[in-house]
RNA sequence: GUCCUCGUAGCUCAGUCGGAUAGAGCACAGGAUUCCUAAUCCUGGGGUCGCAGGUUCGAAUCCUGCCGGGGACACCA
């Protein structure tokens, strides 16, 4: 658009608009590329402002674009409000403060966003990109040494709403979770199930320390004892343990899965981190690929400072992360000549580029942060800086009953576990409460405070207001008739006028902008705090009809007004329930 | 010692690619009896955004240095 076309900016008939932030964010863009101005673009946002008697929106266009063309920001802006009073979805605009526009919508434009939300699939859809990208999302990989504990159930929460929210955006998505099963750990497990198969054949066993002791390892000895009968007993250990080995991390990993199951989590992609040493010797292609580009070399690290008694100063095998941003270049084989964990890392990131995606996520333990950058740096290095790996850290989880800490060591077994947590709270709960806060930050789960059904616990408070919308439309069919409810789109819309309604209106158009940044950022906190947002909103509506009878979604003396207000509960609740499936928590329409 | 992460109201936390007078819940004080669920809502007090500099029209947000909590630091996974 030349300067001269700067009349017309594309401001759409009210009925067709859906997406009205983003129609806006265009008009506004429009307007100043109309002046020339084009510097900064991408930096023009139109927001909620803090302070509802400012407007609807704001916009901080002329703010951001005023320094790069050299005029005065009030000015700009006052142009800027000038044009956008001219929109039909624009009652006024205006310049406040050092140069906002801030506008009010129109009753048409008001009706064109309950519309649009009316149809929540629909909705939610303008959302997606316009540069879909195959993302991997790895997350749980939990050692297939033992049934999932809490620890687990933030990461994999939080891995699957993020997932979902990927897709929701347009994504193409793979859940992922990377099995342990070549490492040391589990040919501690196979000892283990060992001791329990001769127990199972009716020895007495004493487990040593060192290997693990919980008695979920006593159906896989029992396994053993029934399929081998006493086979195993007079063998080599080198000889049972594959064997052994092969069983116990199959039943591992069926718990695992029903352990996801009960949080409704399921992976379409489990990948073996032994696939890549053997047969093929993946690892080791990678690993000469490396060497071919010279980031391999042979050479010896610095002794880090203030620890590492037992140091041997030796040359190693070294992957040059630091070429790549790491503090230091890190060890592929260990003094045995094996490979390091880190080695079987690289091959398998390497196998999810060759795989195609653009984007590769891995849900990670807060103890794992000192790996992120050498991660980062091999994935660097094996796709020539094409692919981005967003490492997402899962602070721990701390468990409280009523106020107390509920103490859990590791020996013996004694943790408490995904599946007693579930038990005991619910899905829903455990969800929803693992996402109500930033994943890096720690949280604190307090058994008593998560089963309570009060305001207190934000999930019962959002499902309420799902629940409510429910409820509302009940009650209008028992007011007047079923037919109350038919076509509530075509209900005269533009009567949402109050500022309570004026409120859930625009507390819906974010909807798809939130949904967005969420998935772009990798933070499905978001969409949980919005939800909570959202809910109260509507909550604070219907309180308000207590106190003014006029503003009561049901009236039984106006048919239109309440069939307006109808389709605006009928979008909340769309949009409410889209949130929380992609949470993967439920929308009920009763609360019992 | 190095790196990562966090530090916001009495408590638990949002807000951070720089934007208007920094928000919510809990707790505390007060209030809402005929009403679609009082599982809700309203009002109020409460802040040197860890400290100190810097960058600029503008900093909780970006940079530097400190302080404090948590985590990780060859050969584990």
């Amino acid at each position: 658009m030349g300067a001269g076309g700067a009349k017309e900016a594309p401001l759409q008939d009210p009925r067709d608009v859906m997406h009205l932030v983003e129609t806006l964010k265009q008009a506004v863009a429009a307007i100043v590329e109309g002046e020339g101005l084009t510097d900064g673009l991408d930096r023009i946002a139109v927001e909620t402002p803090r302070d509802p008697t400012h407007g609807d929106f704001a916009t901080n266009a002329a703010m951001v674009l005023a320094k790069a063309a050299k005029r005065n920001p009030r000015e700009l802006g006052e142009l800027i409000a000038a044009r956008l009073a001219d929109s039909p979805l624009v009652t006024s605009a205006s310049v406040a403060g050092p140069g906002f526009v801030n506008i009010t919508i129109s009753p048409e434009a008001a009706a064109a966003v309950v519309r649009a939300a009316q149809d929540g699939a629909a909705f939610t859809a303008l959302a997606q990109t316009d540069a879909p990208q195959k993302v991997n999302v790895e997350y749980v990989s939990a050692n297939p040494t033992g049934p999932l504990h809490v620890g687990h159930a933030r990461g994999a929460v939080v891995g699957d709403a993020l997932a979902n929210i990927l897709a929701l955006r347009g994504h193409e998505v793979t859940r992922e979770y990377y099995i342990n099963d070549a490492g040391a750990q589990v040919d501690v497990l196979a000892r283990s199930a060992f001791l329990r198969y001769r127990e199972a054949l009716g020895e007495t066993i004493e487990i040593p320390s060192g290997l693990y002791p919980g008695d979920y390892l006593v159906p896989v000895g029992e396994a053993l004892a029934a399929e081998h009968g006493r086979a195993l007993l007079d063998q080599e250990e080198a000889a049972w343990l594959p064997l052994v080995r092969e069983t116990a991390i199959a039943m591992m990993m069926e718990a695992v899965r029903g352990d996801l199951a009960v949080l409704s989590i399921e992976h379409g992609t489990f990948f073996s981190e032994k696939s890549l040493q053997s047969p093929e010797d993946i690892v080791g292609k990678t690993i000469a690929r490396l060497e071919s580009e010279g980031l391999v070399y042979e050479g010896t690290l610095p002794r880090p400072k203030g620890q590492a008694e037992d140091w041997e100063d030796r040359e190693q095998t070294l992957f040059r992360s630091t070429e790549f941003g790491d503090d230091m270049d890190r060890a592929l084989k260990k003094s045995d000549g094996s490979y390091t964990y880190f080695a079987s890392d690289i091959a398998y990131h390497d196998h999810k580029i060759q795989r195609g995606y653009h984007r590769l996520i891995d849900v990670l333990g807060a103890d794992h942060g000192g790996y992120v950058k050498r991660m980062t740096a091999a994935v660097a290095a094996l796709s020539h800086r094409e692919v981005k790996l967003d490492c997402l850290l899962c602070q721990l989880v701390k468990l409280y009953r009523a106020g107390e800490p509920v103490k859990m060591s590791k020996r013996a077994g004694d943790f408490v576990t995904l599946r007693e947590v579930v038990d005991e709270v619910g899905a829903d709960p455990v969800r929803f409460m693992m996402l109500y806060r930033k994943s890096d930050a720690p949280l604190d789960f307090d058994f008593a405070k998560v089963t309570e059904q009060s305001r207190d616990n934000p999930v019962f408070y959002v499902q309420y207001a799902h629940a409510r919308c429910a409820s509302v439309k009940r009650q209008a069919v028992e007011a007047f008739d079923a037919t109350i409810l038919d076509d509530l789109a075509s209900a005269p819309l533009e009567s949402l006028a109050d500022s309570g309604e004026r409120s859930l209106v625009v507390a819906l158009a974010l909807w798809p902008q939130l949904l967005a940044s969420a998935a772009d950022v990798a933070e499905p906190h978001r969409v949980a705090f919005y939800l909570h947002e959202l809910a109260a909103a509507l909550h604070t509506q219907w309180n308000r009809g207590k106190d003014d009878v006029t503003l009561r979604f049901v009236n039984a003396e106006a048919r239109d007004l309440t069939r307006a207000r109808l389709a605006l509960v009928e979008a909340v609740q769309a949009v409410l329930r889209q949130g929380l499936s992609a949470l993967g928590v439920s929308a009920p329409n009763e609360m019992r």
